[in-house]
DNA sequence: AATGGATATGACAGAGGTGTCATATCACAT
DNA sequence: ATGTGATATGACACCTCTGTCATATCCATT
């Protein structure tokens, strides 16, 4: 969404101002971010800023896509054998890339972790057009995506049918999120043991006592 | 955390203060409300409303410890039962309750919505002082209640001791918050079908296809 | 070296907000 | 009626931020 100036730019300029925005996004979020504080921290005039992007928001969304880029990299190879994998190996496996993305690009969690808290009207667009979830998780995030699943592993007779598929999507993805932010929070981006381990256990079992004792 | 001074004011005026702060707290969410507005609408003079409060903070810690108030008081009866109904039974009822909370203070459950999205840095404090957790919910949402919950219901035999009692915590509280705000967002506040019962039904039984076909 | 289109720059006007303070007003006891 | 402490008021000084614009600079092409 920038302006085609700001593609003309030296590499080098234009790490600094993504750099700036970056860790502006990730420190205060988008609401408080200051295009004033940006500028200052990249070294541009404020002249040249509105040169490249229309405004704040221009930006932002400019930085959102290229994370989303990003992130559908570290993805990919887990996502491309969606179909191979039993439905819980698959979501592990989703969270351990998660983690090592996170890992990579420590800020983008930040920025990811923030975007809800922004107070952009068209906020619910702006993710769909991105396919980017509030964990800054691209497609994978997605409802659609998990209805999929389901519906293969249902298909597959791994799991119930007695549940209809979007209630288990709701479901899916209300726990993979709130996982997430479980691991990426508590250890500090340190190697775990697979706290959803036990949660997956949860999942698949239920928590009804069934030992007759 | 209000100025004594405005609990001396006539009901009438504290109530134009409170309902425009709210309204300003729940259309905008903290970091964007202004006092400027907020005393606009409530119609009182600038100066006055540093003689009630002593800025933004305080005002919002004021509307936010009403709300809890408020909220108990739709809970309680609810809470004091916590013993005698089965654990999911229980649950049902916190979410039903909730529901009618909503219902009658509407503008409450944006403020809670929003919550999450300001930028206090003592925020977590706050909330654990208050008791508030991020849907509004008092005492009861929080990680230490159902720690209660479900050490009870291990005891009683009602749910499975294989997995720690925290980590079962935070399964429920990650999915009461979420059922909450499917509730409360879905049906525009209307009367449902327990939605719910069909999650319900997976976190008692599991996800896993047990018939034998 | 001259021309022209693209880019760079920072001073500036203006919007919107905050907290304070000198002054005015009130209520009430004397 | 008068003095006193509590309360009310809005003008004011001061911030931070945004988007623009006139002007300067660069660079490639003639």
């Amino acid at each position: 969404m920038a302006k085609p100036t700001f593609y003309n730019l030296p590499e080098e300029k234009r790490l600094r101002i993504t750099s700036a925005a970056r860790c502006e996004f990730a420190s205060v979020g988008y609401d408080l971010a200051s295009i004033q504080t940006i500028i200052g921290n990249a070294n541009i005039p404020r002249g040249s800023f509105y040169q490249y992007f229309e405004d704040k928001r221009d930006l932002f969304l400019t930085i959102l896509s290229s994370i989303r880029d990003e992130k559908l990299d570290y993805l990919g190879s887990v996502l491309s054998e969606w179909e191979r994998l039993p439905l819980f190996d698959l979501l592990g496996r989703l969270i351990e890339a998660g983690l090592e993305y996170a890992k990579a690009f420590p800020d983008a969690l930040q920025i990811a972790a923030k975007l809800m808290k922004s107070s952009m009207i068209e906020l619910e667009e702006v993710l769909t057009t991105l396919s980017v979830d509030n964990q800054g998780t691209p497609v994978t995030g997605t409802h659609d995506f998990y209805m999929r699943l389901i519906e293969h592993a249902k298909d597959v007779g791994e799991i119930t049918s007695e549940i209809p598929t979007a209630t288990i999507a709701f479901y899916l993805q209300t726990m993979m999120e709130s996982i997430s932010r479980l691991v990426l929070n508590e250890d500090g981006l340190q190697g775990i043991p697979p706290v959803y381990d036990d949660i997956f256990l949860m999942m698949k079992n239920g928590l009804i006592n069934d030992r007759d004792d």
